[in-house]
DNA sequence: ATACCCTTCATTTTT
DNA sequence: TGAAGGGTAT
């Protein structure tokens, strides 16, 4: 029984309830990992059962590789062959082995946003729709949502009723036809892909229910619709489904995952064991009765009460700052103390924000206090030009039909092949049906094309084929490194002032680093297997926490993560909780509520000390913002707050402060600053001060409903309205 | 074909 | 504030 010691009464009962569907109710802090880890183990260790038929589904590559590293150093021996990963990823990897089955070959690239934004612009201009009336940044996510839904072209073209919808529709089908053409998908499809070959193909459906006899699956609560069906269809058979997650950290709704799949569990499998982890082992008594309080406030919860045998604490300290550069000096500040006096290291230190842009800020606070930092998430690495071109230059030599990454490299560096020679040969290939790439075999027959650039189009082939060649044989760093010599990428660098020059080079040089050591690390050396596991990684996964350093990352990210002493900044109304314009009554409660769960799992990530701040005004577009502070802090029973750092101490609830006199900037400015938001207070010399609650158009010509002190609610137009910031 | 200047717009959150 | 797309001059 050595693998299942330590557990307790509830933890033991989720590891050895190994038969039937299974539902964990995690709490945060609960040891979930451990409990997964631990009943995975059983399985193999106690059991007897193969690696290789257990399937277990996690969110992050990470969480995935911690897993199998924890069950390894268990059970002392490799466990290679057990099927765990991302539910992208396996995903990815059922679509490839069955490829043919949705019309795709093997080596099919994987598109980020940005390169579905770049093929969505595609369609949009192919369709003769203006990219005012439908933003491509709009009708991908709308189509993103219809995936995610498991809706498929035709249904979708066939529910439409408005003009919109029927136009979103007809992008819909060419979007995924120009995909297909592009031997290409991006992340939804994988997931609505392979649940449509389970559904489609009983002989694949059987062949995967036959391969694994036990199904795990992490954060439950996260999935959403294709999730369920892939994980619904594979457990059809045995019914060996244990499901982990906790409906109160469910934040990602906007994805389109459905809290419901795990509400639902129990109806949709009727004899499923539930099992509820409310022992907290992470945070202190103060930490958790915090979080409690606020999670309360939320209605439609399976309903937990999270204990800790870890009494009393340091109570939370709240800090109010009149702007983010305040704020990241007191954060500093808060950081030098700890590690000076507290003994603290930074690694045990998180800096938490809602937007990646608050990053900034508290960045330059820490660096002027001579603090290391790392930022997971920011700008992400993957996702910078430099390493976007190269990448692309790899995904065009592994897969030819890549049209997204053709238009990308055919002119970087600028070698001369403008535009217009680009469409025209463009055009050739639509009329013949060929890729953008094979058509450059047509050269000759393209006579629209200047001989000039028909020139240069024909060394550009040359150059890509002899890099083709190499695909097969050469290790994929060594054809990189190729590539971005013989391109001319790093050469044409030169041009560029000293400082871009140093961090581009700088990116492309850490990029090869990184396939340097895949190749070295894993067992396949090809450009094809990197390019498989790159299109999958996301920045969390590329997290150190061997550096000695404060992290600063979203609250997104550092769910599943946990910290000494964790800091959450910008808690200000309409930032945190966001607030988003034009969202229905009852999905603004909804969002709220979402918000809530994430603030509870920013709170939950704590284990000994809890620092929360607030700017008072925060810049924004070049602009300001003025906000009150957020409505969770008054959530939290203020006996658990430091005296001197609660909120009837310094004085922000918004109804019982009164401003004193009204800022230097007033809206007719509002060109060069003071921006307005929902929930913004703003001062009218006859109405007296009043907070917006709604706000139509933008600038000048916007409309405000904003309701007064005095009760009195009014419509007003910016330009006329004389407001100040209140 | 390209370089440069102008405008516009966006900021949730991520596999 | 900034990135990025569009337009114009060379």
């Amino acid at each position: 029984m050595s693998v299942l010691e330590g557990l307790n009464d509830a933890q033991l009962e989720a590891a050895q309830t190994v038969d039937g569907p299974l539902l964990i109710l995690a709490g945060a802090g609960s040891g979930k990992t451990r409990v997964l880890t631990r009943r995975i183990a059983y399985l193999i260790g106690e059991l007897g059962v193969e690696p290789d038929r257990i399937l277990a589904m996690t969110f992050t590559n990470k969480a995935a590789g911690e897993m199998r590293e924890r069950v390894e150093e268990l059970l002392h021996r490799s466990c290679r062959n057990m099927w765990i990963g991302t539910f992208h990823s396996l995903c990815a990897r059922l679509l490839r082995a069955e490829a043919d089955r949705v019309g795709l070959q093997t080596n099919f690239t994987i598109y980020d946003s940005t390169d579905q934004m770049a093929l969505m612009r595609r369609v949009l201009s192919d369709e003769e729709l203006s990219e005012k009336q439908y933003p491509p940044r709009q009708v991908r996510a709308r189509i993103s949502r219809e995936k995610n839904r498991m809706m498929d072209v035709t249904s979708f073209a066939q529910r439409a009723s408005t003009y919109y919808e029927q136009a979103v529709a007809r992008v819909y089908r060419q979007y995924q036809a120009r995909l297909r053409q592009n031997n290409a998908v991006d992340f939804d499809d994988l997931l609505q892909l392979s649940v449509q070959i389970l559904r489609d193909h009983e002989d694949v459906r059987k062949k995967y229910q036959g391969q694994f006899d036990y199904l795990l699956i992490d954060e439950y609560q996260d999935t959403n619709r294709p999730q369920y069906l892939f994980a619904q269809y594979l457990a059809e058979l045995h019914q060996n489904i244990c499901v982990v997650g906790d409906d109160d950290q469910s934040i990602y709704a906007w994805r389109g995952a459905d809290l419901q799949n795990i509400l639902n569990f129990e109806a949709d499998y009727p004899d499923a064991h539930v099992v509820k982890l409310e022992q907290n082992y992470r945070s202190t008594e103060v930490i958790l009765d915090a979080s409690n309080a606020v999670i309360r406030n939320n209605a439609g919860r399976k309903g937990k009460e999270l204990w800790t045998e870890r009494g009393g604490g340091e109570k939370i300290r709240l800090k109010k700052c009149t702007d983010e550069s305040e704020e990241a000096r007191w954060i500093a500040g808060v950081v030098q103390d700890l590690k000076q006096q507290g003994g603290c290291k930074y690694k045990d230190m998180a800096v938490l924000y809602r937007t990646n842009a608050q990053s900034r800020s508290i960045e330059e606070g820490l660096r002027r206090a001579g603090i290391a930092y790392q930022i997971v998430g920011d700008v992400r690495f993957y996702e910078r030009k430099e390493v976007k071109d190269v990448l692309a230059y790899l995904k065009l030599i592994a897969n030819p039909r890549d049209s997204v990454s053709f238009n990308r490299v055919i002119n970087t560096p600028r070698r001369g092949i403008g535009n217009t020679s680009v469409a025209r040969l463009d055009d050739y290939a639509m009329r013949e049906g060929l890729p953008l790439y094979e058509a450059l075999v047509h050269l000759d027959q393209i006579d629209t094309i200047p001989a000039r650039a028909i020139r240069l189009m024909r060394s550009f082939y040359e150059m890509m084929e002899g890099f083709r060649e190499e695909l097969s044989h050469m290790p994929a760093d060594e054809l990189a490194a190729r590539v971005v010599d013989e391109t001319g990428y790093l050469s044409d660098m030169d041009k560029m002032t000293p400082e871009e020059r140093e961090s581009r080079k700088n990116h492309v040089q850490e990029l090869l680093a990184d396939i340097q050591i895949f190749a070295e690390q894993s067992d396949e050396v090809s450009l094809d297997a990197y390019l498989r596991k790159v299109s999958l990684v996301s920045d969390v996964d590329q997290w150190h926490d061997a550096v000695d350093s404060v992290t600063l990352m979203t609250l997104h990210s550092a769910k599943g993560l946990e910290f000494p002493t964790v800091f959450i900044s910008g808690l200000e109304d309409g930032l945190f909780p966001i607030l988003r314009l034009g969202d229905e009554e009852g999905d603004a409660q909804d969002a709220l509520e979402e918000e809530r769960r994430l603030f509870y799992v920013g709170i939950t990530r704590a284990q000994d000390r809890l620092y929360l701040s607030y700017a008072m005004q925060r810049r924004r577009y070049g602009g300001f913002l003025t906000n009150n502070a957020s409505r969770f802090l008054i959530e939290i029973p203020e006996d658990l707050i430091d005296a001197g750092f609660r909120i009837s101490e310094i004085g922000t609830i918004p109804t019982t402060k009164r401003r004193k006199s009204p800022p230097a900037l007033s809206l007719h400015k509002s060109a060069e600053g003071f921006v307005m938001n929902v929930g913004s207070w703003v001062y009218h010399p006859s109405w007296g001060r009043g907070q917006i609650k709604a706000l139509t158009g933008a600038g000048q010509s916007a409309k405000l409903k904003v309701r007064f002190e005095d009760g009195a609610t009014k419509t007003l137009v910016a330009k006329f309205a004389n407001l100040q910031p209140g």
